[in-house]
DNA sequence: GATGAATGAGCATTCATTCAT
DNA sequence: CATGAATGAATGCTCATTCAT
């Protein structure tokens, strides 16, 4: 007669915020859906009607973490000129990120977990490498752009510099979680006051 | 009086030979104890004469994996004398091991996200803890090694430095997983060259 | 909104209906969920909808035999005066109990089973014990009632006759088990003249 | 060349004493092989040269029981001359057992169990039969020689009276082990003074 | 004779998913 | 639209029994 009218998108958010809390203090396999029904107030069918399986509720959340941790940090990018300073941001809002979002952290470790078994997670194992891929090339653009303007030098392996720095970040995340107690921010900017001052052209032969 | 001899330490040894290759390629979930038991060729109900339980046995197949690492590491830094070529060193181990193992690499991403997860699994973190706190220490050693010997700057904070370090290892060891054309080992170096220089003391003082 | 109804009162009683027919029959560790599912023409799962665990299940099976049997009683005995009346009310109840429910017997006889082994099913145990105490003090009470009005005699031991009586009982059920072909009501009866003619007061003095 | 000598006789009652042991504890499925054997301290596959099965094990321990009791009882018959006097020496002897051998008195409560459940053990059902036939007889016997001797009431129901006595009997065994505080030898005494009287012929006749 | 390593049938329990209401 | 009762496939683990030594 008369359908209630319900605002999906908003019922899908508050889902997956709900289904964060529960897969970051259970994993996914430890997770339920009963579980995650009632911790979003909903019956557990409902669920059902907003995502077609635990896999593709899971994914969501996936999603959502990546989506914002990329848009912190492209907002704090715009204002950026300088390359150093464009490194710099990246890595602080990346432990911005960790710090303040430590507890839905191991979503990500769940999706490592998921793309490196079992043959039939593709879709995650490609997304994360597209993810990654996206990573790597930013951080390459921000060393290049650096090389161009003088700010870096010209004989360093850009890709390799790049490449580390991904898992200099990723690894940031893993020590956060198993070690609450270290201060990655200010750990990040001393390693990169080290890394930078290696990527400084060399001054003897200004 | 003549009872069937058998050895034991051999027999589960194999068993975790079989187990690691099972976990690696369906994760600790996806593992069903009976395809283990195929795998190794025996019956299921003889896995629980070696181990006392699924996780038992996963945490062995864990262990067998640090060990490994601990073992190649402490017999190839043994000949080492410089601090910067102990720190190559070090990062030549975790290379090799990571491409000669990259098929069992996903044995640590299932325990980093079981570690995480849920307050039950504290011997996984606590086997994790300990083992990262030996790796910074080793590094930092290395580092402040090189410090006195004049090798490297005085005013870097080597606690910094190791944490990094270490994440940026772990971080190879994902982005291995996920992309596996990446040829980790010229990329390490590339970056330590970076890195070591920045590390350098200030030559235009010299 | 319009979840499915079920009357979960009802549909418990059923399944213990159908559980108590399977576990007389094969007994505790006999009867596997499956057989009680299949009995009761519901799928395995949804027992656990309606008890937590196999010993949730049998002991609803129990309570529902004590339940019923002190429901009988105590509606016979509510229209009793004289005690030796209420001692054969009693009497009667048992036996019409053991004679009408006697292919559900097994389950006290596991339950003496289980509570007698093994120290972790304190719950029947301790059912066990209150259910006894309680029907030996009824007895008693019948006893001293009998002994006030002038009935019985009054150095006769009233504690031990309970004891004993409600032993006699339990022993009827046994012996009714082993030998269907024995008519317990009628030996009840012609034992219960001897017994109360010893419990009478002597008539010589009167 | 020289197979060892054992005295197999020898070794099958230590094997039962220890097997009984194990069931009074643990119960017939709680009770495993393996247990059994560490208790008898032999190996576990020695147990099969003794006994085919679980089952026939179990049946030794209860066969042990039987024979026991049955032999005391004969032992203490043998000198008892009168009816009543038989009468109270096989309640004594009956109670003696039960204190004696209270924590072995879990057998005979399985057995009941086996027996009153599944077709399968008609082994056990048999047996009980036959003993509780016998040791009716033997009560009959003695209430029939007190009515002959004029000792007992000639109107009394002999049967009734030994089917109830020997349930009694049960019964004491059962409420010993549920309330190990209960003294049954002085209400057993307590409760045959009153039923003795109610089988003395009728005073006033004389 | 004695042993204990190996086995695999058997079972309680969980949980993603479906669907009648 | 929303629900939660129902389901049954899947799985870790136990243990009586066998048999090579």
């Amino acid at each position: 007669m008369c359908p209630k009218i319900v605002d999906k998108k908003l019922k899908r958010q508050q889902l997956v915020k709900a289904a964060v809390g529960v897969f970051s203090e259970r994993g996914f396999k430890g997770t339920s859906m009963e579980e995650v029904s009632l911790r979003a107030g909903i019956g557990k069918g409902t669920i059902y009607e907003y995502f077609g399986s635990k896999e593709d509720l899971f994914y969501a959340c996936f999603d959502w973490f990546m989506k914002m941790t990329i848009d912190q940090a492209a907002e704090a990018l715009k204002e950026c000129t300088g390359s150093e300073e464009k490194l710099r941001t990246a890595a602080r809002v990346w432990t911005e990120v960790v710090i303040r979002y430590i507890d839905f952290c191991p979503i990500p470790l769940e999706v490592w977990a998921m793309a490196s078994t079992g043959s039939d997670n593709e879709r995650f194992s490609t997304s994360l490498k597209e993810m990654y891929a996206s990573f790597r090339t930013s951080i390459e653009e921000m060393l290049r752009e650096g090389q161009a303007s003088g700010e870096f030098r010209r004989d360093m392996d850009v890709t390799a510099i790049a490449i580390m720095l991904v898992s200099a970040f990723d690894g940031v995340l893993l020590q956060s979680l198993f070690d609450r107690s270290i201060h990655i921010s200010s750990y990040m900017n001393s390693f990169l006051d080290v890394l930078v001052r290696g990527m400084k052209p060399d001054l003897r032969k200004g």
